[in-house]
DNA sequence: GTCTATAAAAGGATAGAC
DNA sequence: GTCTATCCTTTTATAGAC
């Protein structure tokens, strides 16, 4: 008996994790995020889901398990953001190069000195010791998909002749390094706060006109 | 009564801290910079000093205590390392700048992505939210110091004439930025070991040649 | 100062009822 | 699946002898 089984509410599709289920992955999330592996208790999550703690151990087998799903979680999520990203050469902007990369700098600034992300580089790097597996896939969905799309997009540009890159890989690489700068720095000790527009504005700016001149054909 | 205190032992100054507390602070050096705070354990820190626990407790109060006595000093172990590595502007050199950075970012690598300098960044980052002042400490004693000394530099050699640099801050950002590049992020990351001198050789050449031509003058 | 032994508490994980 | 209650290890910190 028992005929409806996951009983779907208004066109959502059959993946519903179920509510306590996604409580006990929001929880998990800030905690984790928050104070770190070491330091975050399952009691402190299984609290902060307002579920107990055998629940949370039903639906992940341990705190290890638990974390590394977190994990993967968002790095999947943070994936997505950097993929909806890759700048595209429309061939209107073949001859403005500038316009596509101070775009392309403000945004990947945006994304990457946001808290959610910066609290979740903290927490792959504190624990890159005891999870290698997640520094790699963490690096795999941020860096390594932008470093790939931008190096494409460079190899086009010097295809049409607008700029002058030999080496693409490398040339991607340093313009992100010339994008985080200090500030990269400052935000990952917890020292700046978000950027405002206008910070934001000038490292943009200097970093576009230095990679430009620096790669002008 | 009791005349000879310290009892100083062949012309080391009084500063001598006893063996048994170098013994200590070597062993919590080795176990927070390998473990982290978190999984540090004082038991762990004890059996590696070859002391018993109360000895501990005797010469640090307590964990966050001796965690912060070694933080603060490994800061001014690096603070020294990068005072020395003052980029001197001889005047024989005044129209040689390639040289000049070249140098500079390789002793700037040489330094920063070995793996003391790296466990040491990993901890403290990933300390911060409880430490705070050890991030800024940090930070002092390592960025700082190379940043004001590069700018200073810089102004200088803007002065002579040998590079156009209106802004000595910003420029000295951008340096260090460009060299610590992607590999920086693999290295806190633990994803790629210490590079071999051609790869530095690489690193560095490509940021001096990008930086020389953003400020020719 | 240094050690052995011991508190006192926190946290990961499990048992068993519903 | 979910909850309450409990186990047991680890860990910070202290007491007391020498």
């Amino acid at each position: 008996m028992t005929l409806a089984k996951p009983q779907l509410t208004e066109g959502e599709i059959s993946s519903d994790p179920g509510p306590k289920r996604t409580a006990i992955v929001g929880a998990a999330t800030r905690v984790f995020l928050d104070k770190g592996y070491g330091a975050a208790s399952m009691d402190a999550i299984a609290d902060e889901a307002g579920v107990s703690k055998q629940t949370v151990y039903s639906h992940f087998g341990s705190k290890e398990a638990l974390f590394e799903a977190i994990i993967e979680d968002k790095c999947n999520e943070l994936l997505s953001r950097v993929s909806m990203q890759a700048p595209s050469l429309k061939s209107a902007d073949a001859h403005d190069p500038e316009r596509i990369f101070k775009n392309m700098g403000e945004s990947f600034l945006l994304t990457v000195l946001a808290a959610p992300s910066m609290a979740l580089f903290r927490v792959v790097i504190a624990e890159s010791g005891r999870f290698p597996e997640l520094a790699e896939a963490f690096y795999r969905a941020g860096p390594a998909v932008a470093l790939d799309n931008l190096a494409s997009l460079l190899e086009d540009l010097h295809q049409a002749g607008t700029l002058s890159v030999p080496d693409p890989s490398s040339s991607a690489k340093l313009f992100y390094a010339m994008l985080r700068g200090d500030l990269y720095i400052r935000r990952l000790l917890d020292l700046a706060a978000e950027p405002t527009p206008a910070e934001r504005n000038a490292v943009v700016n200097e970093a576009v006109a230095a990679f430009l001149t620096a790669h002008a054909p």
